[in-house]
DNA sequence: CCGGCCATCGTACGAAAGTACAACAGGCTC
DNA sequence: GAGCCTGTTGTACTTTCGTACGATGGCCGG
């Protein structure tokens, strides 16, 4: 049975799609409490502000997140919380890495309205859910370890810190990054160091390149300046 | 018409699939030459030494190259050679930046040898080729115009500054580059400074942000020191 | 209440990165 | 042959990184 007043957040950058997903996803709750966040930063605001968070709709793509590292950093601060993926990627592979990194369940953004209160019904109720076409071609895929790895290495991480090596994985200086989360130099080393540590790699560049494994094709238009 | 006595390069890390391949290609040209190589570094080598390729059969997952990273690499080198990418990724938003990045035609490897004679025909013939099913699918996706940049940026390196730009992108000192290719520290400084240059970058983690992001989906069980 | 975890900041130091001034040899084209 | 690009190396310098010893205060659970 579905648990009274369950609390949801619905993550997406397109406020159109907030809204239908909400319809969508309390259609068939007698009562719930939903909360909404348009960029990465405000879910994880969210979820600190509100620890009774039940259960996540993400959209892959957010400002501050391209690809995994959204799903990454929410599973590393809040393990309990359940993840509902929600994406227009829905090739099995990409599928297979999102449940590698720890959701619940995948919707695409193809789906409609009664196929998103059932996974939300069914992720609620501790289980997990994928479109059935879905998940036979998810099946035939292996789990990649490299994958795993790489999750239980970032979960390790703080939120702070998972802030630092996001700076850091852009290139920032140092500097860059104090004055950007206003704190001193030193203090990013600090975190810098703890970062290397907890991901077990020795420098910065390293610790660059394993976040952006988490990267799904598509390289986003990123900084270059001439 | 075919133009006489044409040269290709097969590149893969897998001799039966080569023999396959070699098969496959040659069987309905009159005469042709045909090199093999199974990792990066001979393919490389193979054209160094034979400028006269015209056509190489490129397998993406390579010894010393993951994702697009060995395509983008010839084309910088040798833009005037014709690339046939052969690959299991046959997801059309792959195979859209394969041709971003200069390829002149994609052969799934679950292509037969009718499929594969035919698309080497086509490519000599200074065409493209795609599978039909394939091409309906990549006509539709756009053309990522940061995936284009991104080549044009890289094709303007040096084979030597696109080898020190590979270890750089592995976390590596400039001191254990300079061991990895027989040359002094300063040395790799010079190239690194010139690298920052014609990439449009600041520094090396951004170098290796860059690089990876010619990375498809699955990350590739790489370096972490414990 | 206290031990542990976290974030914050201080000083100092060695190592590495990156830049600025170079130079010389080889290959290529005009 | 002159000019250009590339690869190579040198010295010297500034900046940044990374780590070493610290310290303080907040928060949370036993």
């Amino acid at each position: 049975m579905v648990r009274v007043m369950p609390r949801l957040l619905i993550a997406d950058d397109h406020p159109l799609f907030r809204a239908a997903l909400r319809q969508a996803a309390s259609e068939h709750l007698d009562d719930c409490s939903v909360r909404e966040a348009c960029d990465l930063q405000g879910v994880l605001d969210a979820l600190a502000t509100d620890p009774d968070i039940d259960l996540v709709l993400l959209d892959l793509h957010m400002p501050g997140s391209q690809g995994l590292s959204g799903l990454a950093a929410m599973r590393g601060q809040y393990p309990a919380v359940a993840v509902l993926v929600v994406s227009a990627h829905d090739e099995p592979h990409v599928v297979r890495r999102v449940l590698d990194h720890g959701a619940a369940g995948f919707i695409p953004k193809s789906a409609n309205p009664g196929e998103i209160s059932e996974a939300v019904h069914a992720v609620l109720n501790c289980g997990n859910w994928l479109p059935p076409a879905l998940a036979r071609s998810v099946a035939a895929l292996p789990s990649n370890p490299a994958d795993a790895d790489l999750a239980a290495r970032l979960a390790r991480l703080t939120e702070q810190q998972y802030r630092v090596l996001a700076l850091l994985a852009e290139g920032l200086l140092n500097k860059q990054i104090a004055d950007r989360l206003g704190i001193q130099e030193r203090t990013v080393k600090a975190h810098a160091t703890a970062i290397f540590e907890k991901l077990g790699v020795r420098n910065r560049t390293q610790a660059g390149v394993l976040l952006h494994m988490l990267d799904l094709g598509e390289p986003g238009a990123s900084a270059a300046a001439s």
